[in-house]
DNA sequence: CTGTTAGCGCATTCAG
DNA sequence: CTGAATGCGCTAACAG
């Protein structure tokens, strides 16, 4: 690999020239400066960004921690996180952490012994998630869909109450008279907050709530604990597009149809209008969700100490066909 | 940020020293060493990962770039690479494409800047990916999925030719007259690869035969062309994933339904059981094959100068319901 | 405006 | 076995 020296020889100029010139930092002859871009061209000079990172203790790479690589609601963040980075200069490391706390940390000990320049993170549990040796490193962390628990940081959120007491007020007004829900982890936000407004839009009927762990087989096992019951439910608002996977072959394999069953899932699915009949879904900003932790994290790289800033976007429902009830005598 | 020194000045030995005990390069005097262990962890010392890679001039990060993230293929893939990486002591930067070389060569420059260990690839397009800056620099390539023409590295493919004619002889036997194939664009090895495959079961009928562009749109088009004929096909093997949600799209949009037309897809698709009727897949090991692809990257990491291997894995057909041919009087 | 000097944090000589 | 010295590639401070 050719080094700054090299290149330095090669236009007859000296290590720290190339470096101005390179950088932009400083006014240089304009003359010099072409024989520079010039070597560099020759030598097809690419600085090293290991040594520039420590050499100016400051590093253009973030890390991005997502619970679950194979949630597409964390990949399209993810898209929104990267592009916005890109436009700032910036590149962003994925780590997916399975929802595995252990996973998690390690990429938080790798964020720190790389020294990146931030951290956007979807924290796996509300307690266990420690981000704070981060923070003890003057590591900017903006949190994303969960909170975190006993440290004050940025956060960009989803109206979850809100939008899983539409979606309960939604299937009432439809008619249906048991309406369960299967929420995500006692110990995320998401899972609680999702459930709260649940309970709430029930109004005091009785709830039939279950918390489940926003995978495939955790919505089954739910989906099919509710189906058991002496009097089970006649709709589900299922938390997260995953489980719903789960519950709809639990719906299957319990000699049922979600044609007469109500359903709505949270997040958007790609095969939404695919079944039969059409899943009804809240929409999530998932793209601006990403977009808008970027921002927030990139002020705080800037230097901002403005107390944490919480970043709520609101959810859409999408009433297609489960939802519907129709096909009741 | 703690550094080595300050752990040699509170264990009251040399910096080399500390370097010594940590990396386990030398031995050292017990005492000595529990007496760093301990400072190390009084302070909570965590090396720099930026100095020590410019040090060794060896970094321990791989780079993964894979075609498009919203494809359940990838990300399944990258999770095997990752999960070897880990276990290596590597971690890895996934970086997403989006079927963009630009986006793409981008990539390749950031592996190439931060001087990683390795890349791991899902080519975009076969001619356009340009990896051999990373192999002029010593930075060993797998690709994985697609081959790149011109530049010899190592490879983890699939039968894309057997399973494509597997899949097309299992839809003329089933009795389906007219079988046409949406398959990925002639630029890409899978695409090329599932066409021939195609046209080989075919032995001489009429080919009904579309490339398409992997994703969503490109097989909602290719679907609707084929079906908009004079003489539309029974039946289609569909060349993925995403594609094959545009194609029932477009099924349902001209009026038909996969009740009475034959389907089967590449990639195993998590709600394939869940519309009616199931939808046949064809199957590919995908953690298998980022797991493969690590080995084979690891391998040139410790310096192995062998001719480039081509590991080739098996896919496996899974007859649903989508390729049953029973519907029809 | 440019070159020289110094040092980011660490691993690796080389002496002792 | 250990410490002192050196330098990975680069940028920032200092002179000139």
């Amino acid at each position: 690999m050719t080094t700054i020296r090299d290149v330095a020889a090669h236009a007859n100029v000296s290590p720290a020239t190339v470096s101005r010139v390179i950088n932009g930092s400083n006014e240089v002859n304009p003359s010099l400066a072409a024989r520079v871009w010039d070597s560099v061209a020759v030598l097809d000079y690419r600085p090293s960004r290991l040594a520039r990172s420590l050499r100016s203790q400051r590093s253009l790479v973030w890390g991005l921690i997502i619970s679950d690589i194979r949630n597409p609601f964390f990949t399209d963040m993810a898209r929104g996180v990267e592009d916005a980075a890109a436009d700032m200069g910036y590149s962003v490391v994925l780590c997916n952490a399975d929802e595995d706390t252990a996973k998690e940390q390690r990429y938080i000990e790798l964020i720190l012994d790389e020294r990146m320049a931030g951290c956007i993170i979807t924290p796996a549990h509300l307690v266990d998630s420690s981000v704070q040796p981060l923070l003890d490193a003057d590591i900017p962390v903006v949190a994303v869909d969960r909170e975190i628990s006993g440290t004050a940081t940025d956060l960009v959120r989803l109206d979850n109450r809100e939008a899983a007491a539409h979606a309960t007020r939604h299937l009432l007004e439809q008619g249906y008279v048991r309406v369960a829900c299967i929420s995500g982890p006692k110990s995320t936000t998401t899972g609680t907050d999702r459930a709260a407004g649940y309970l709430e839009a029930l109004e005091g009927r009785e709830a039939l709530l279950q918390y489940a762990d926003f995978r495939v087989e955790g919505g089954y096992r739910a989906a099919q604990s509710l189906l058991r019951r002496a009097e089970p439910p006649d709709a589900i608002v299922v938390g997260n597009n995953l489980m719903t996977i789960g519950a709809l072959r639990a719906i299957s394999d319990t000699g049922r149809s979600t044609r007469d069953f109500g359903l709505i899932s949270f997040d958007e699915l790609a095969w939404a209008d695919l079944v039969d009949p059409a899943l009804s879904t809240i929409g999530q900003p998932t793209y601006e969700i990403g977009k808008a932790a970027a921002g927030l994290l990139m002020k705080r790289i800037q230097g901002s100490t403005t107390p944490p800033e919480i970043l709520t976007l609101e959810s859409e429902m999408h009433v297609r066909e489960s939802s519907i009830r129709r096909h009741r005598s």
